[in-house]
DNA sequence: CCTGTTGCTTCGGGTAGCTAAGTAAAACAA
DNA sequence: TTGTTTTACTTAGCTACCCGAAGCAACAGG
């Protein structure tokens, strides 16, 4: 076996336990992985509209809708109409969202966190090399991409 | 900015650029990324049962079911009641699963296949290295691990 | 036989995603 | 002012994926 069969299998680890991570999270903090991403993009600015969480997630304004209900219906965040401009929502932490956020178990991100910051100087600059050369092999482009390890979901195409 | 941020981010932009070739991959073979998956699982051995399925694909026997019947419907494989045990059901391609297959685009991975093949040797090393790290970090344990890269999950359609 | 286990399917239900169509407000124009 | 276009969001309807529970065969042991 090559090496860039034995790269490809370590990417698909990686991929792999990012995806089991969505699923253990989502059972720790009663929500999914797709509505935790929600939560954590209000969390980052206090507030954000239907559309900026659309951009930012690439999906739908329709399907942003229907996740912010379920955030809604669960005391998470709230709906208030922007004064400026009412055409638009302004999705707002509640305290309940705010706890969930910091109480978010993130046991993964943690482990890797943990373990990440106990490697030797230049193991951790050679990962961060390693990563971004890899990352750059795979996009096509762009992206934003927050320092979070959340994937939100994986599936689903154009 | 630390570090960590930093390998944070390229992780995330790695799930990111496979999350989207999930998709562009089904819409170029016509079938879901999850469905293609199977339909990898199937031709691997050419045959197999749809337990084994749920276990590498670690969903329940039920979601196998129904992506079979899927796949059934498309004339991209067959269910045949197993001579030896004839509670399992041989899962086998067909000729057209056969074809999907081979002609599959595997665009993002031939892509990163070719920039990680023009790599200087001791970069190939390094990345291997890293990559592997990473995964261990990552990882609660084990995982098969096929060298593909098409993570199971990512849906849509035709 | 009777009992238990295994392999698969069926059924019902939840989340996630999309498009298309609709409402309301802002922006721009005539 | 009035009309048109654009923007922001919601509604409605559909598909995919996934699961648990329940059902049905078929094997396995006693």
């Amino acid at each position: 076996m090559d090496r860039t069969d034995i790269s490809l299998i370590a990417l698909r680890r990686i991929l792999r336990a990012t995806e089991l991570f969505g699923k253990q999270l989502a059972q720790a903090a009663g929500l999914t992985a797709v509505q935790f991403r929600v939560l954590q993009l209000v969390a980052e600015k206090g507030t954000c509209t239907a559309k900026e969480i659309s951009v930012r997630m690439r999906v739908s304004q329709a399907t942003v809708t229907s996740l912010v209900d379920k955030l809604v219906h669960q005391g998470m965040v709230e709906r208030q109409r922007s004064q400026t401009d009412r055409r638009q929502t302004n999705i707002v932490l509640t305290p309940k969202g705010q706890a969930t956020i910091e109480d978010a178990p993130d046991a993964l991100q943690q482990r890797y966190v943990r373990k990440f910051e106990a490697l030797e100087d230049w193991e951790q600059a050679m990962l961060v090399a390693s990563l971004e050369r890899v990352a750059a092999m795979l996009d096509a482009g762009e992206l934003d991409a927050a320092p979070v390890l959340d994937m939100g979901d994986f599936r689903k195409p154009s």
